[in-house]
DNA sequence: GTAAGCATGTAAGCGGTTACATGATTTA
DNA sequence: TAAATCATGTAACCGCTTACATGCTTAC
């Protein structure tokens, strides 16, 4: 979801053309979030009908001509207020990582909210799994058939929450951590500035 | 991907119409597949033209009349080769699930190989990401702002590929276990058969 | 000479979501 | 009387994948 969100976070890390977001898309970014090259075309596009990048032409001699784009004005404030805004069911960890990536470009005390949000929703997920083991496999140790092929993707879901549960403890812990720091604000102006400032 | 073959394991557990897998499809296998019930229709027109379910229209009074699913011996054959088949790199956790689940009317050695093969992939990312770790964050305790956003997005990597690592490990265990005892075994023709055949 | 990298696109198709539609029965 | 349950479907749309297409440069 959200393929706009992602592209809108890497353009402010540093500007680019379609081809090289595909390739960053191949590396760090996709490694949580991919996104083919047709796709990433077409989606910049309909970004630079609604306005939310900026596209500019440049003309090479010994490769082909490229478009690069920036995050508009507007971007930033869309990427700004998508940040802020509560996160859907729906790909709920990608998308966080990808908010994640980007907290520097928005309110990092409202991104712990949400991760706070997503926390407790795994761990209420956990504790309905673990109802169910409780009801349903009291003597785990000595399952076989099919009722062992039914625990163990219900293992798959306990240590699936948990695990999240502990990441979002962990993403918590640590932006407040930093947020708690007054000679280092996190909100300060020039940290929400594009990397490729320079 | 292929919600046929989700579709069949929940048919072969026990027939039923569209509405009931729906609404199985919100319960036990929705945890890990969600499907809305338009796409469980057009899924089941679908694959009762190409043969690998049976429908029995069964007439109700008070209640409207519903076409009762339940596969065909393709459908089975379907299944049976399906789970024996190398699983792709597309949603591969939920696939395996779906596999597991499904086991019972499968190989489950030929499942067991590809839980080790699952395991080693989550092995060779983790150590990739690993190795990221080591290169760019040698003083992970000590980050803030787009460094530790970047660390923090990395170490849910890491976390989901030790989680996965550790889920094949105990599934491969305990379905080794089960295939060891001689006197249990998995692959005998009364294990085979569908659940609601009593 | 061939493959890989740079760079952007069109077109077809598929799986899935959302909205709309119908209509009876049971429960609150 | 309103809402929920049972039961199945049509239609529009959207995001994404796959295949196809072009053409130049650099490295092996």
């Amino acid at each position: 979801m959200s393929l706009e969100h992602a592209i809108l976070v890497s353009l402010m890390e540093r500007a680019g053309s379609g081809y090289e977001l595909a390739r960053r898309f191949d590396r760090s970014i996709g490694y949580f979030w991919s996104a083919s090259h047709q796709q990433i075309y077409r989606t910049l596009k309909r970004m630079a009908d609604v306005g939310w990048v900026n596209q500019e032409v440049v003309y090479q001699n010994a490769r082909p001509d490229k478009k690069v784009y920036r995050p508009s004005t507007e971007g930033q404030e869309a990427l700004r207020a998508w940040i802020s805004e509560e996160t859907g069911e729906a790909n709920t960890r990608a998308t966080l990582a990808v908010k994640l990536r980007g907290a520097s470009y928005g309110d990092t005390g409202a991104l712990v909210d949400q991760f706070t949000h997503y926390r407790d929703a795994a761990l209420r997920q956990l504790s309905v799994y673990r109802e169910i083991e409780a009801r349903d496999f009291p003597d785990a140790e000595s399952l076989s058939g099919r009722a062992l092929h039914q625990y163990l993707v219900l293992r798959a879901g306990i240590l699936e929450e948990q695990t999240l549960a502990a990441w979002c403890s962990e993403v918590i812990a640590r932006l407040t951590e930093v947020l708690k720091q007054p000679q280092n604000p996190e909100h300060a102006r020039d940290e929400a500035q594009p990397a490729d400032a320079r």
